[in-house]
DNA sequence: GTCGCTGCAAACTCTTTGCAGTGCC
DNA sequence: GGCACTGCAAAGAGTTTGCAGCGAC
């Protein structure tokens, strides 16, 4: 999966990078740049976007596109689930967790109230696995 | 959870309704638009996210915010799982499948092969919490 | 020295909104 | 007839992109 598309180090995506680890809030892009921008003044929000998509393309951070309209990033790796208030949008790390969205409901975790969940399958339609097979042979 | 906002029962939600209900496509609001329009040549985009807005409002039909940049909405209100294409798109449902992800992964179905599942749980956070309960006092 | 990356600004996509007029109840 | 709703167009939020110059390797 990963594509080893970064070919430099800058200091921009340094910082980004570290930043990201830093919090355990899932920053927007838009907040991560203003984190970014205490440490780099001239820094660009494309710079921001730009890195992140690389970041995510390697594997190293994952972006999560969930509810809400703004995608947020995620520095941590492990495999975890996330929960967002309904109310602020503020979205937390749920460890421990069970995999059974109908049993994790029952329990309230770290002062969260659990209201209900989206869950959403990936994959590859008919449609699109013809056309790889299809192309697998050319 | 239903406000009863809707007062009239114009045209244009008519057909916004039926043809959201008529198909199985979980449209956007572009796509929806597009096969309204071919009725109703006047309309506008923005009656059809007013009245996608309303009816959402009104449990009468479901807005889909997952993966993906724009919003899909649903006109099938029973409760069943939703499956995205990675490579174009698509959505589609899913019926009689687990409620548990890592179980559904194992099975593949309607031609579908399912690569993994995003999920997402939804709630109040401790400090909305708190908020909430300093309203309620007031 | 090369060319991947940057800052800047403009463009793009999706959605919301202000306004004057329309038509449902 | 009142006012919820409409069409239109402009604005808004979030994100992407074109370009000339910069700096990591």
């Amino acid at each position: 999966m990963a594509e080893e598309k970064l070919q430099r180090n800058t200091r921009q995506r340094q910082v980004i990078l570290e930043e990201l680890c830093k919090v355990t809030s899932h920053p927007t892009a838009a907040e991560l740049f203003a984190l970014v921008q205490m440490r780099l003044p001239r820094i660009s929000l494309g710079t921001v976007y730009r890195n992140l998509e690389l970041l995510v393309q390697n594997d190293i951070i994952r972006k999560l596109e969930l509810g809400g309209r703004e995608a947020r990033y995620d520095g941590n790796l492990n495999r975890h689930y996330h929960i967002r208030c309904m109310e602020c949008g503020r979205v937390a790390d749920l460890h421990d967790i069970s995999d059974d969205p109908v049993a994790a409901k029952l329990e309230n975790v770290e002062g969260w109230e659990i209201m209900g969940h989206r869950l959403e399958f990936i994959g590859i339609c008919p449609q699109c696995r013809g056309e790889k097979a299809e192309k697998e042979i050319k």
